[in-house]
DNA sequence: AGTATTGGTTTACAGTGTTAAATTTTTAGC
DNA sequence: GCTAAAAATTTAACACTGTAAACCAATACT
């Protein structure tokens, strides 16, 4: 009997088309033009419709910044699982982090509240600034330079905001076309950091 | 003499009053709240007043962050006529960075379009990134690591990034009440920057 | 005094997020 | 296959937004 589950495949689907055609509307028009409205247009149902799927405008930013907060993190344990050298595995994720912020632009923008996007949660930041002391960055920190959890955690703000400040300023002050020319700065930066911590 | 200027008097003043009452708004309830009519309403006039001072949103937005960058600017020029040191000059900068996004935040919001201020306009930061070798930052990066120009305005990218950078984050994931502890951690970001350029 | 200019407002248009009511479509029971 | 209930979807509306055109009243100039 796929009654129940035919209904449930299609829902799924179509949030995720709801979702996708934010996606789509803020990388060609950015974010300030992504409106109920359009959504709908695109995925051919009436404007209520939407509120079906996510309680308000803020939610459906909510998801789309928490998948992007996801996809890094996926990233980040295929690196710790890769290499055991601290150093290497910052470096590697602040070119997985470079390589997000061009693929994956509007994203990074509704992550961080860039441009015009706006999403009213903190959830994602709690949740980034909460349970350190297994997160991949914080365990490589604490190697390169053992110090009180305290003292690390100290160390991991200063990497959060050095990596997603870089990215956030280059992409808020960068026309698209030179953005890729920064990328050398941004790694350069990073490697600064994690020399100047040993 | 007189009626021209005092009409030029007062149109000075309705205009300061519309920039004022504009940062009071997104002081209180944000950027995403910041709308022609509240202003209007405000400064007790009808809403296509505003446009006999300003083209558009897109404009009044503009003058309000050319004016955080010229107060900024103005800062770093007394630094600089204060103390030789390049590296001095740095960290003193760090602290007036500092108090300008603590005091002035919502200018520093629309400065770099975050938590939903957007303003359009590249001006500001093509300006900012042009000129650069006798900007006071620029021509102490050149003291500290004399190197090519091209390689000294590269450092001068890396250290705006790095500085607008963690003060963007900060403001956007630190709830005001938690905002202050973090300054100890920029200062220690800047100084890092400084002693590993050496 | 009569006309042109200025300063300001009213009205209007097209768009926004969101909710409630109305309506259509689908399902369930006989 | 027909009807009643339920689910899915749309239409209509409200209170906003930026902005432009039309209008009005007071002032300045001839």
């Amino acid at each position: 009997m796929g009654i129940f589950e035919r209904r449930e495949r299609i829902r799924k689907q179509v949030r995720a088309d709801i979702l996708k055609t934010a996606r789509d509307i803020a990388r060609e028009e950015g974010w300030q033009a992504v409106s109920i409205r359009k959504i709908a247009d695109v995925i051919e149902y009436s404007p209520p419709i939407l509120y079906e799927y996510f309680d308000n405008k803020d939610k459906l930013l909510e998801t789309i910044r928490d998948e992007g907060f996801a996809y890094l993190h996926e990233e980040l344990l295929k690196i710790k699982n890769l290499y055991r050298s601290p150093e290497k595995i910052i470096i590697e994720f602040a070119q997985v982090q470079w390589r997000f912020l061009l693929e994956q632009t509007e994203v990074f923008q509704v992550m961080f509240n860039l441009n015009g996007a706006l999403c009213q949660s903190q959830k994602a930041y709690q949740i980034e600034f909460s349970m350190l002391n297994n997160h991949p960055i914080w365990e490589a920190l604490a190697m390169i330079r053992p110090r009180s959890a305290d003292a690390v955690s100290k160390t991991f703000y200063e990497w959060w905001c050095l990596t997603y400040g870089f990215l956030a300023m280059s992409v808020v002050t960068q026309p698209k076309a030179t953005l890729t020319n920064m990328e050398p700065s941004f790694m350069e930066s990073v490697r600064r950091f994690s020399r100047a911590l040993a």
